[in-house]
DNA sequence: AGTATAATGTCAGTGTATGACAAAAGTCAA
DNA sequence: TTGACTTTTGTCATACACTGACATTATACT
């Protein structure tokens, strides 16, 4: 504003001013949106609210977010498509059980990544059901995904076996990262999976019972 | 109103004329909606469309379901919960895995009761995402509390056990309900669960990998 | 019948989300 | 720097989901 003068030169770099000031926009308004979740609660929280700490208007916001739930969970959902990349990796020859190990493992490395930044999120989530149907969501809604990749790639591969596995592995994973979200302590999504992969692949069934 | 008379003989059975009216509203919303969701989707239909068709005020329509999604989804959470009573007739020496076939399976003998009415819902809710969700949601909520019932039953149960054993359990549940619910032709949700159940217990997992 | 009680309608208000259009800011070339 | 062009933003209007408050109507009870 009261500058003496803007220096149109050093950083013209890859960006345009009007991209980095989208980009910072959009990372001002996730910011203060987390946190006003985390102080006064999501649903305590208006549109409103978040525009006012970021001075835009509530329309605007709409522009960088197609809803108030998509500030709290695109994250996760982005997280969750980055880890899913790793499916055209896979042989067409791997076994279903590798080729879900290795889906799975890649996907907790995505998450890994994102520690601090999940967990707040999951909290928040955690305290308003309406919200954590979603974030429920946005961990199931690649299954299908998932399984129409390792289908198409995997060389004898059974539909219908292939969905229920990917169940399976899904729910052992969300197991998995809820615990890790859960408690401080576990800082190692990835061997807390294959721990519970492992034991769900070893586990004594189907003799002790019926 | 223009009738004779009032008798006021008969039927006065178990239920006032209150209690009877009240009941038939409810119905008559859900019926309505049910149909308007069906006829034209579920985002499409307004509430004030479902209380036009009942002739009644969209204030009232609140005073009978807590929202729009509730209409839906109320009926599932309610199969849930009656599904899961079952469980506190588990005895408890029973090992988890006998107590889990037998919830799931009560629990999928409540569901096949009402194929056709969760069969609608099912598709108005796969049409919508934010539906979906809840669809979702409805299934998985109940975890924490089987988990809970489940650990406080049975003896010699470790927590985190439980939990990674429901899930996986209700992961078969869901698949399984999701291809009864596509397929007109598969009409027994138990012995699908059941099958379901089977292959998972029995599969020749832990050696044919790693 | 008349009074108490419960259900319903009306009205006003909040919050999320979207379309339309005008105002402001960034871009680029002369 | 100016001026034309494009993108972003603000403002306004609107629709829909939901809620509280209060008046109105219908059932219940004696």
């Amino acid at each position: 504003m009261s500058d003496s003068k803007p220096s149109q030169h050093e950083e013209k770099k890859t960006t345009s001013l009007r991209e980095r000031k989208k980009h910072q926009a959009k990372a001002d308004i996730e910011e203060a949106a987390l946190r006003l979740f985390h102080e006064k609660g999501y649903e305590q929280t208006s549109i409103q609210n978040i525009a006012d700490a970021v001075m835009m208007s509530s329309r605007t916001f709409f522009r960088y977010f197609a809803s108030k739930e998509d500030v709290l969970l695109g994250f996760i959902r982005k997280a969750q498509r980055d880890g899913i990349r790793s499916l055209n990796q896979i042989e067409t020859t791997a076994l279903p059980h590798v080729a879900l190990r290795e889906v799975f493992e890649s996907l907790a490395i995505e998450y890994q990544k994102q520690r601090s930044n999940l967990q707040i999120r999951y909290q928040v989530a955690m305290q308003t059901p309406s919200i954590s149907s979603m974030f429920l969501y946005s961990l199931l809604e690649s299954e299908p995904a998932i399984c129409d990749a390792l289908y198409s790639r995997l060389e004898n591969a059974n539909v219908n076996e292939i969905r229920f596995l990917v169940a399976i592995y899904m729910a052992s994973f969300r197991v998995s990262v809820e615990k890790w979200l859960e408690n401080e302590k576990n800082s190692d999504l990835v061997s807390l999976l294959n721990d519970h992969l492992d034991y769900f692949l070893t586990m004594p069934i189907g003799n002790n019972r019926l």
